[in-house]
RNA sequence: CGGAGCGUAGCGCAGCCUGGUAGCGCACCUGCUUCGGGAGCAGGGGGUCGGAGGUUCGAAUCCUCUCGCUCCGACCA
């Protein structure tokens, strides 16, 4: 893309209402405007990293063999009056009613409407165990919205159930989604930490949140120091071999890492002092198990040798509009945002610093055109301004990498390629800096 | 939902107390110079002062109502 002929409408001063560095930094980088309290427009920059982040949440749930399926936004009333939420879930629900005084909400969550799917075409054992999730828009009519899309009304969510025979079924379907959580959050650069959670309205006696570590985090949490160490890596998950998912969520559960809503302070205090970490945290998932609660209640039964009964269930939750928030909190500094390769909304900037000087015109183009060439999605600012000004431009939108093309260098066809992170610069010829990139990318793609 | 604020140009703000029909910085437009870290000078355009009602000769300014937004607290993916 050239930035002179895309929509980013940056701000160089920073908007009033912006508290916190995301919030602030997604509103001067372009990436939203806000609507109302909590309701916000994705412009094309932030548009752009929702759907990368979409884009690996899809992936890694189809690898763990969940099924994709999109529910409306717009539910019937009657549904969760079967289950009894309809009374129970409070304001917090946005309720509509429709020409013809039918009752409808705007859907915070969707155990209700799948259970109703999967009842109305699933009647044997056999055909289970079955997993499906949908990405879709959720409202929620927060008393007090705040901090940009980290806790937004409207907001993206990734939400998945599983439907299983057994608790032992169950129980892997959620030892599944842990897996696959961990390997999501992973790719997108973040480390987010399983913690033992309260079940809150949803229920169930099985739950974990997945938080990452910043200081505008919005809960307390408590974990052993060795916690954020542990990674997957690039090890291979067989998502049908039980023992060894089980192993993985041993591995990442043991040790000592809760929310203040489950914290024990005589436990945590069994860790010798220096292992001891207090830490504020962004929610960015959650995982449940919750039995037969819904299953029951709405008439969600299979056919076995012994007669209906009803299927063991659980939920899943990414929030993939708050981690568009949650990933700036943990990768920003005073200058902007740093994004981390895999969910950067373009791979690399490319900084012309004499726009209209032929040979500088000519060594972007080139080098532009040998980037998309190569499958990458590269930002080339031809805007006439100043270097200072596309400097600060790129800084702020956060590109990990930029390669800056000078008239000094480029009569020795050499070019500087940048990181956004570190700050360090190399010269190297556009062909190696093409070459660099490719090698960066090389795990991302 | 309790408490506290704020709505004046695209953005950030001053003016309000002590009424006399608007101003600053950034951005934008034109020209000249500048050109590796948000340039300088000169000129220029843009505002029913959130909305409605009232007081007054006269309201951004005072009064009433209303809508919107923000912050603190309780609540939450």
């Amino acid at each position: 893309m050239r930035l002179s002929r895309y929509f980013l409408p940056v701000l160089k001063e920073n908007p009033s209402e912006a508290q916190i560095a995301s919030h602030r930094l997604m509103l001067r980088a372009g990436m939203i405007k806000q609507q109302q309290a909590g309701i916000y427009s994705w412009l094309p920059l932030g548009y752009k990293v929702l759907k990368r982040i979409e884009q690996i949440v899809h992936e890694e749930q189809v690898r763990a063999g969940h099924i994709p399926v999109l529910m409306p936004t717009l539910q019937p009333a009657d549904l969760w009056q079967e289950s009894g939420r309809y009374d129970a879930y409070g304001p917090e629900m946005l309720r509509i009613t429709d020409r013809h005084g039918r009752d409808m909400l705007y859907g915070p969550t969707n155990e209700e409407m799948i259970t109703d799917i999967f009842r109305a075409h699933v009647e044997s054992y056999k055909q289970l165990p079955l997993t499906l999730y949908h990405i879709q828009w959720k409202f929620r009519d927060e008393v007090r919205p705040r901090f940009g899309v980290m806790r937004g009304r409207e907001f993206y969510m990734k939400d998945g159930y599983n439907f299983d025979l057994t608790k032992e079924d169950a129980l892997h379907a959620y030892n599944r989604h842990m897996v696959s959580y961990l390997r999501t959050y992973e790719r997108m650069g973040l480390t987010a930490i399983p913690m033992r959670a309260d079940s809150g309205p949803i229920g169930g006696d099985n739950t974990h949140e997945f938080l990452v570590l910043a200081p505008t985090g919005e809960s307390e949490v408590f974990y052993d120091a060795q916690v954020p160490d542990l990674k997957l890596g690039d090890r291979e998950v067989d998502y049908d071999d039980r023992e060894a998912v089980a192993e993985i969520c041993t591995e990442f559960t043991t040790l000592y890492a809760r929310t203040d809503e489950t914290h024990d302070e005589a436990v945590f205090n069994e860790l010798p002092e220096e292992r001891r970490k207090t830490a504020r945290g962004i929610e960015v998932g959650q995982i449940f198990y919750f039995g037969t609660k819904y299953s029951e209640a709405m008439g969600a039964t299979v056919k076995t040798p012994e007669g209906n009964v009803p299927v063991e269930m659980g939920s899943h939750g990414i929030g993939v509009s708050r981690l568009v928030g949650a990933l700036i909190e943990a990768n920003h500094d005073d200058k902007g945002i740093i994004w981390p390769e895999g969910v950067t909304p373009f791979h690399v900037g490319i900084v012309n610093l004499k726009q209209g000087d032929a040979a500088c015109d000519s060594a972007c183009d080139a080098l532009y055109k040998a980037l998309v060439q190569k499958g990458f999605d590269p930002l080339y600012d031809d805007r006439k301004e100043r270097a200072g000004a596309k400097f600060a431009t790129m800084d702020l939108i956060g590109l990990p990498w930029r390669i800056t093309v000078g008239p000094r260098g480029v009569a020795a066809n050499l070019v500087e390629l940048t990181s956004r992170r570190t700050g360090e610069s190399e010269e190297m010829s556009s062909e190696a800096a093409l070459a660099r990139i490719q090698e960066i990318y090389a795990a991302h793609l």
